[in-house]
RNA sequence: GGCGCUAUCGUCUAGGGGACUAGGACGGGGCCCUCUCAAGGCCCAAACACGGGUUCGAAUCCCGUUAGCGCUACCA
């Protein structure tokens, strides 16, 4: 087939059968890990289906919505990777067109104007709940005569628009649930467009979703009772609803709703604290979604290759902060230390560390499969670069004072083995046969002079391999450092 | 309260009437490797919420119970 042809084509079977979904969150908050997953599953299914992704920023609530949280949701989106082909739209934008939907309606008695007042409401509501059940609106406004309606807009009170119900069954085919029903006698009359002129949720999402031709629509399962007000919306308005996909909700360890007191929510904390967008995505494609078979760590062309609605879980998932940084941790082993340069460099600099220009190179390759965030990573990277910046934790005081005047001793003699050392051969194969040589000489286990260097090196009792430590940290340094620490703890015994 | 959704190891999940002695992964424990740790390899503990059906046979289908969650705004 020629180029040409392969475009045509494959433009007729986008216009003709590809899907197009929409992310489509409130600026009222931080982008949401659960959010994010959302995002994610829209652009697993468009790509999967060669279909497009929509963005549309739903900011009808004017009082919670916020340009500085749009930023971060788009700046959250961008840094995960996950793309849109459309958008960002506003739903603000689009009030003349929900304004009008509501009006067309109110002339088709599909909806009725309410005068009643939020006082007038409320009273009803509290009445309702403590007579012990719901509040459901009585449609008092409904039986309103003609007359009487114009008698209230001559004396200008202000009214709301709301849709009339139809007592009916309201079902559909849903793509992770199956099929689900709900009565339209349970609903309320809700309102679609305020005393203002401006649309509610409801029927702005519908007005959207029409005009910006989507076919699936996958969101957060909290929507499910959305859904048949939404699909009665639709029938009123004339038009078929989409396929819905209501992907279950992230729960945090204590199995309620993620939230502030779980630690971090927010796609924004995973990033600051050394979260690879990688295995971010292939995180949060397993948190709700699996491919069917035993396969953990997948690509976003294996991710994209493998999605399907029918792989999402119908439970709430809890959100597993161990296995995430486990599997960040596959993506940094697995990662050449070359693209691990730039975050590292980025988190050195926020920690005050200058590199000097130095090729970090040797130093995160050292330490790459021990670290599961780039901050441990940097960090690690920090000492090697200048053990004085190695703190003493626990056990490697332990290993200090358990060693007694023995751990300055082995020190030095490691010290004066390795000075002997040519520059030329600081490498690890030699620095290691020179602590071998130490340790037999002196009648010691290879620990006994291993691990002191260890602990003077970085503080603690956990590293690569000593010669390869040594190695990294490089002969100047590393030999200063190993007399310093020496000459501090005999001073110390001597005292 | 009403309506709706959900229920497999601590957690993420596989499972679609017989292949289930219920598989994998994280986390936990042990062993190997080893100068320590990580990685890797091997091994162990750990689950079908409960009760009724249907069926020759149920983790799987149906009903109920229980529990959890969501919605019930002139929020989204």
């Amino acid at each position: 087939m020629s180029h040409l042809a392969f475009h045509l084509s494959r433009i007729r079977r986008n216009l003709m059968t590809a899907p197009r979904v929409r992310f489509a969150p409130s600026p009222t908050g931080y982008l949401h890990v659960g959010g994010a997953r959302t995002a994610l599953f829209n652009w697993l299914f468009a790509r999967h289906a060669g279909g497009t992704h929509v963005l549309r920023i739903e900011d009808t609530d004017r009082d919670r919505s916020t340009e500085a949280h749009t930023r971060v949701i788009l700046d959250g989106l961008t840094w995960l990777g996950i793309g849109w082909d459309e958008g960002p739209f506003f739903q603000g934008e689009y009030a003349a067109r929900h304004r009008a939907d509501a009006e067309r309606l109110l002339a088709g008695g599909k909806a009725y104007r309410c005068f009643c007042t939020r006082e007038e409401l409320e009273a009803q509501r509290a009445r309702a709940e403590a007579a012990g059940g719901g509040f459901r609106y009585d449609r008092r406004c409904y039986r309103l005569t003609p007359a009487e309606i114009d008698a209230r807009l001559a004396a200008g009170l202000a009214f709301t628009i709301r849709f009339l119900l139809p007592d009916e069954e309201i079902a559909w085919d849903d793509a992770v649930h199956g099929r689900i029903s709900f009565q339209g006698g349970d609903l309320d009359d809700f309102v679609i467009l305020r005393s203002d002129g401006s649309a509610i949720y409801n029927l702005a999402v519908v007005s959207d979703d029409i005009a910006m031709r989507i076919t699936h629509v996958i969101r957060g399962d909290d929507h499910i009772s959305n859904t048949p007000k939404q699909i009665a919306l639709y029938r009123a308005l004339g038009h078929a609803p989409p396929v819905f996909a209501h992907v279950p909700m992230i729960l945090g360890t204590d199995g309620k709703k993620l939230s502030k007191r779980h630690g971090a929510t927010a796609v924004g904390d995973y990033r600051h604290e050394g979260i690879l967008p990688a295995a971010m995505r292939n995180f949060l494609a397993l948190l709700g979604w699996s491919p069917g078979d035993d396969r953990e760590i997948l690509s976003d062309a294996e991710l994209i290759e493998r999605f399907s609605l029918e792989g999402i879980q119908k439970k709430a998932a809890v959100f597993d902060t161990a296995k995430l940084e486990w599997m960040n941790g596959q993506y940094i082993s697995a990662m050449p230390a070359s693209e691990l340069t730039e975050g590292v460099r980025r988190e050195l600099g926020r920690m005050g560390v200058n590199p000097d220009g130095r090729d970090l190179a040797p130093a995160i390759e050292a330490v790459k499969s021990r670290s599961r965030t780039i901050l441990q990573l940097a960090e690690r990277v920090a000492v090697r670069l200048d053990p004085s910046r190695s703190a003493l934790d626990p056990k490697g005081q332990a290993l200090i004072g358990k060693m007694g005047p023995s751990f300055s001793a082995n020190l030095r003699h490691a010290a004066d083995a390795l000075d002997a050392l040519p520059s030329g051969d600081w490498r690890p194969e030699p620095i290691l046969a020179r602590l071998q040589h130490v340790a037999e000489s002196d009648g010691l286990k290879l620990g006994d002079v291993m691990q002191p260097v260890r602990v003077a090196l970085t503080g603690g009792t956990v590293s690569e391999p000593v010669n390869e430590l040594l190695a990294v940290v490089g002969r100047d340094t590393a030999l200063r450092r190993l007399r310093e620490v020496a000459a501090r703890f005999d001073s110390r015994s001597a005292g």
